[in-house]
DNA sequence: GCTTGACCTCAAGTCGACTTGAAGTGGCAG
DNA sequence: CTGCCACTTCAAGTCGACTTGAGGTCAAGC
């Protein structure tokens, strides 16, 4: 028998034993049986984890993954979806490299105090017009 | 008098009231006074918001910036901690590249399934083994 | 002087993705 | 056959940054 019980899956995968009760309650996942109590789970399982953790950390709500397989679990992914998300994920990385050369260089200026650099308060006043402040991604934790 | 109350600093600030307030709370701002029951502000605290935006966005928590002001409102903050900050957010930027590269390639693949693109295969075997999931910044939301 | 309504306080709720804890179950080694 | 213990369920807790709601106050305009 080819099945993994979830302790298995959970070593092979490093996904913790709650997280994938979880991510079953969620329809995320399924199990294909049981022995006695224990989930039982199909090998394929390991690759739908990894789509998953992809889809996480391309900021994808699980939710939102839910609805990105075909009930014979195969994935099922628009290309207008992903395109529409790696564009987030641009707009995110400019939002970034532009805080990261701020922050060098607040890090470098020579100024007595931060609020005595030109370029620092140009930074704040970019701050204070929230073009920092994204409107609702969430690609980190 | 230049005091500006809590609607006038919501207004020029962006910042809700009930944020104001909430900041008060954690010691992230003062008020210099009431007119009755009402906070009233030193226009300074317009700068100390933008820097607060600033360090939200840099991916400092309202805890650790409560620490880089002096007593008397002066930024407080430590070249050494900007430039770590930088370079966590640099390693952020060079994950979300790797997925943004890898969400363009998927959107573009023209096999059949993406399961059957070595390329998409290969991030999702960096998925798998965590090279997209951050440690624990939090840049966005 | 009285009403109005924007402010006040304090406790509780929200959001997403999990984790934790108490109490129960059952396969398997001895 | 028994005991162990890794699993099970289900409810509740956690984290950070706020928001919301109920009930209260008071400066200002009429």
């Amino acid at each position: 028998m080819t099945a993994l019980d979830i302790a298995e899956v959970a070593r092979r995968s490093g996904v913790p034993a709650s997280t994938l009760r979880y991510y079953e309650e969620k329809g995320l996942i399924a199990s294909i049986g049981r022995r006695g109590l224990r989930r039982l789970f199909d090998p394929a399982i390991l690759d739908r984890l990894a789509l998953i953790a992809l889809g996480r950390a391309a900021g994808f709500s699980l939710d939102e993954m839910a609805g990105m397989f075909t009930p014979e679990g195969a994935p099922r992914i628009d290309r207008a979806t992903l395109a529409t998300k790696a564009d987030d994920i641009d707009r995110t990385i400019r939002r970034l490299v532009a805080m990261r050369d701020g922050l060098r260089h607040a890090a470098a200026c020579r100024a007595p105090s931060h609020m005595e650099c030109p370029t620092f308060r140009k930074i704040l006043k970019a701050a204070a017009d929230g073009a920092f402040t994204p409107p609702a991604n969430r690609i980190n934790r």
